[in-house]
DNA sequence: CCTACCGATCGGTAGG
DNA sequence: CCTACCGATCGGTAGG
């Protein structure tokens, strides 16, 4: 279970970290249950019972992909974001980050959400606890911490949260925002709308610009 | 196709509408791979050749689940919507009666964007396209005028329709603001978020009250 | 010859 | 890590 060293001096690790990366693309492609197994042995040019050495089965492989993607996303926080100077600012980084990322490797998160109900009760509640401990805990507080400064209106910070989220979402599928410069458009038509508002009356990101 | 008046009396149409009915319930529950024509047959208390009889395939009762849904969205818009008297209001309207709905039709929605990549490419195009006719291009339209008649700011209007689209849609998962009254603050933070921001100095609904 | 079904089983493929 | 398979179940269809 350990996942010990088997020696020899071969490359151990490595079938399982492409295995990761390859089935999170055809997944993403296809989704969850548009992908079997043996596909992805042979994506992977290896057979079946190779897959099935590195993951209990194909549950266990999706775990691994989503929770590849958290650690990724956890240290997206542990870098950059907590060095913004207030909440707008922290927030901003986190959204400029998520979209830096290149479009295949975003659509991970709408998998995520997706395809979660694949998975087994126990495994899935256990992930939606590492998720919201790694990534939505995380924003939330950011959200928190900004009420409490007063930069941002008094408002449920949970439902905050999703909402700001959910904006992303559309945009996580494949064919939204492929190039860079769309990208830097949406995030900042995304903030505009989150802290500024759609309304002609509110007040706009640079005023009097 | 027409499906009319078959005369002798009997209730024609029933199996199909509550084949329908029945079949989004359980997609919604476990998605398009984890319910089989067996279980909702069983469920239905038929055989599965009798829900053949009425729906070619699979896809073809996912199809109709969709349709039916969207019609009915589409008259949230020739009633009550367009009856708005600006842009604000007429979103404030839509969204509202959205949240209106009973969860599990709500869900539908989200059902909608989440399996349409178990449908066949052209059939997934066919109702990518009704979708958009009959759903986005009305919510984009009412954001264009608002744009026009200058109550929303200049930006684009059809990021800005996914944006807010994407706003409710962490809230079409079951366990997501189930009572009424979660729906009613839900409503109205999405609504101050989308038009006037979450930025403490932005506009405030009522301002000075 | 139509409609609205049923009991039984098909060929093919899934995860393991 | 592979070859060789399995038990179960899938979506779909036969004749009547």
């Amino acid at each position: 279970m350990k996942n010990r060293n088997v020696g020899h001096g071969r490359k151990d690790g490595t079938l399982k970290q492409r295995a990761i990366e390859t089935a999170a693309g055809m997944f993403v492609d296809a989704g969850y249950n548009g992908i079997s197994m043996r596909e992805i042995s042979e994506s992977l040019g290896v057979s079946k019972a190779a897959l099935y050495y590195h993951f209990k089965d194909k549950q266990d492989l999706m775990v691994a992909i989503l929770e590849s993607y958290l650690e990724r996303m956890e240290s997206l926080f542990e870098s950059d974001i907590s060095q913004g100077r207030n909440c707008r600012e922290q927030i901003t980084r986190l959204v400029t980050l998520i979209f830096a990322q290149p479009p295949q490797q975003r659509a991970v998160m709408r998998l995520a959400s997706q395809e979660m109900g694949n998975l087994d009760p126990e495994i899935r509640e256990e992930f939606g606890r590492t998720y919201h401990r790694k990534f939505i805990r995380r924003i939330k507080s950011i959200l928190q911490t900004g009420v409490s400064r007063g930069e941002i209106k008094l408002m449920d910070t949970a439902s905050a949260t999703w909402v700001l989220l959910g904006m992303m979402y559309p945009f996580f599928y494949p064919g939204s925002a492929n190039s860079e410069r769309d990208a830097t458009r949406l995030v900042d038509q995304i903030l505009t709308i989150f802290f500024d508002g759609a309304d002609s009356r509110a007040r706009r990101q640079d005023p009097g610009a």
